[in-house]
DNA sequence: GTGAAAGCGCTAACAT
DNA sequence: ATGTTAGCGCTTTCAC
């Protein structure tokens, strides 16, 4: 006979809770807590009467109710701008993955590339008290940031490596994205260059495209190239649409185009398309690469030259880094930020035009 | 002067508590609870101060505890087996956005369409307490059918359309997607008519592939044409990849194909590529058509003939019903089962051979 | 190995 | 318009 065996009626209704367990178990609602937590602790006995009051009556814990106590949501927020980006499809599922036995649940809140929404996302997930915060990109609002600092958890900042990370940041670099694509055409000998990438717009937080496109512009400058055809149009997200449209553009504003880098493989992939539409061979008649290493850029005809950066893994180590934090592990100034890297893949459609 | 107003001193470490909100602005806990659920209530000047206090402390409720009297969590379950499927993905979006005003929250989990994944998820949401669960395909295991029912939430089964739902049901027939393709295909003549889907693996969840396939070959039995043109191999999920390799293997079967229907446009863009590098004409040496709309199928050239499904407007229709539902209104028997059909977009890839 | 008391942060219900 | 009491379902802590 034990503490809660009079009382309430047994439930009919909603959920069973653990004072129900106990009573059918006829054991305290401690050991009921204990076969969850320290099983092994319990008698064997007990412990089959347990398994077996849990059974009948299908008995889930309430998350909610322990985490009051223990102060641990297990919940790990994770901010991506779009769920439609195979890339950051495959962030989540590697962070998702990794943090999975660990017993952490992941918190998606889509910000649809918009600042307002970041905010508000924000705050929905802090209302969750979740132990770690994931964002993408680098930049915030004032508001965000705030709020992120003050969140008194670790937040990574993730796919943008920024020069003064709120608190961690792992990802890579866009500038050297931009750098990388420019210095490949230069060396394949293209003349007249050109670049497609979103224009900016006032509520949108991706700057990511915009930095691609700076470096390269840059890294043209250099080798003392025009940027004239380096094409700012439409906004993030970024489509197949955007890349057919934005070599239409180009090649009216320089009918001897010979190469053009996309900022992500879709816009690529709608260019090649649309050349593909006009009869326009590649690369023989232009060259085309992109970033992202999209499944569809093997299968092009000719295959897509492209920037990889490995996005499922980028999430895994995401993972790794906060579980380790989230234990309690201390991180030095220098291990702030992780650089994942990247690495160019010549494919099909850059080949040297006379080669 | 007020309860609270003696006591503990003011925290310093961690998220601030109503508490704290509650001494700050020399108030009853009460009042700050009232300032987040019914502000008007409020005098404005306590109001004021409140306001002050909250912002000052950067303070945000802590929707677990509020939950655990309330009984409400705010979180709807959504388990999909992929996020990076971008039905899926439209799916989730389309919940969530319709969602949000009503201050839900999607938990979203990824079963990788695997069974013991899909127990798994289930029970990680069950101690979340949703206050409705949307799970995706229409065969579960009987532990999950069990889980779901003794819920005690709305359930809806999406994507699919089961003749004994387990609760509501919202979607499309993949049995019609598979009449519909046969259907086109046999009107415009084709004779050697092929189909590429995925093969049925052990732990997989996901037959959607297979009934689409089932009633393709059916139609075409009726029409009394041979079905050994229809490809089984793979698993799902299928891919660029499938399709490529799939065509590959029904020519070598029949080398006078002449028209092939895959379960998904992804299988039917992969088919064109591997069309265009053995330099077979589309539609002339072989009609394609898929399944899904998706954005890259208008891109495609030419442009992919498919089967379209709004799935970010059948996203929006499974929250509005569960908004529904969870404000306690009844749903008739007949209503439990939405069905929001299909349309075929004729496209480029299946003109008549001779026309 | 097991139990009882206390309390996590919040709000429903009932005062005033 | 505001405050007080009680308690949601669980675990920490300490007792046995």
């Amino acid at each position: 006979m034990v503490e809660s065996k009079l009382g309430s009626p047994p439930r009919t209704k909603g959920r069973a809770t653990i004072r129900d367990v106990a009573r059918l178990a006829d054991v305290a609602r401690m050991t009921v807590s204990r076969f969850f937590t320290n099983p092994e602790q319990l008698h064997a006995a007990t412990r089959a009467r347990v398994a077996q009051a849990v059974d009948t009556l299908s008995y889930v814990p309430d998350r909610a109710a322990g985490s009051l106590i223990t102060r641990r949501s297990g919940f790990v927020a994770f901010l991506l701008p779009s769920l439609t980006n195979s890339n950051f499809a495959a962030i989540a599922h590697g962070i998702a993955g990794t943090l999975r036995p660990a017993n952490y649940q992941l918190l998606l809140g889509n910000t649809s590339y918009s600042v307002g929404e970041e905010e508000r996302q924000i705050e929905q997930m802090l209302a969750r008290r979740p132990e770690a915060i994931v964002v993408t990109g680098e930049r915030h609002s004032r508001r965000c940031t705030q709020l992120l600092m003050n969140a008194g958890v670790p937040v990574v900042e993730l796919a943008d490596l920024p020069t003064h990370p709120i608190d961690l940041a792992i990802g890579f670099s866009n500038r050297e994205v931009g750098r990388i694509a420019a210095t490949h055409l230069l060396s394949l000998g293209y003349q007249r260059i050109g670049a497609i990438g979103p224009g900016r717009s006032a509520d949108s937080i991706d700057f990511r495209g915009e930095e691609r496109l700076e470096s390269f512009e840059e890294t043209l400058s250099a080798a003392g190239r025009r940027t004239d055809l380096v094409l700012r149009h439409g906004e993030p997200p970024v489509s197949y649409r955007h890349g057919a449209l934005g070599v239409g553009i180009l090649l009216e504003r320089e009918s001897k185009l010979d190469a053009v880098f996309a900022i992500s493989d879709l816009g690529a992939v709608g260019a090649m398309m649309e050349c593909q539409r006009r009869k326009i061979s590649i690369p023989r008649g232009l060259a085309l690469m992109g970033f992202g290493d999209f499944d569809i850029s093997t299968e092009m005809v000719p295959t897509l030259t492209t920037i990889a950066v490995d996005f499922e893994s980028l999430g895994q180590k995401t993972a790794l880094l906060l579980l380790d934090v989230m234990r309690g592990k201390k991180i030095g100034e220098t291990a702030r930020i992780t650089n994942v890297g990247m690495r160019l893949i010549q494919r099909g459609t850059t080949r040297k035009v006379a080669d």
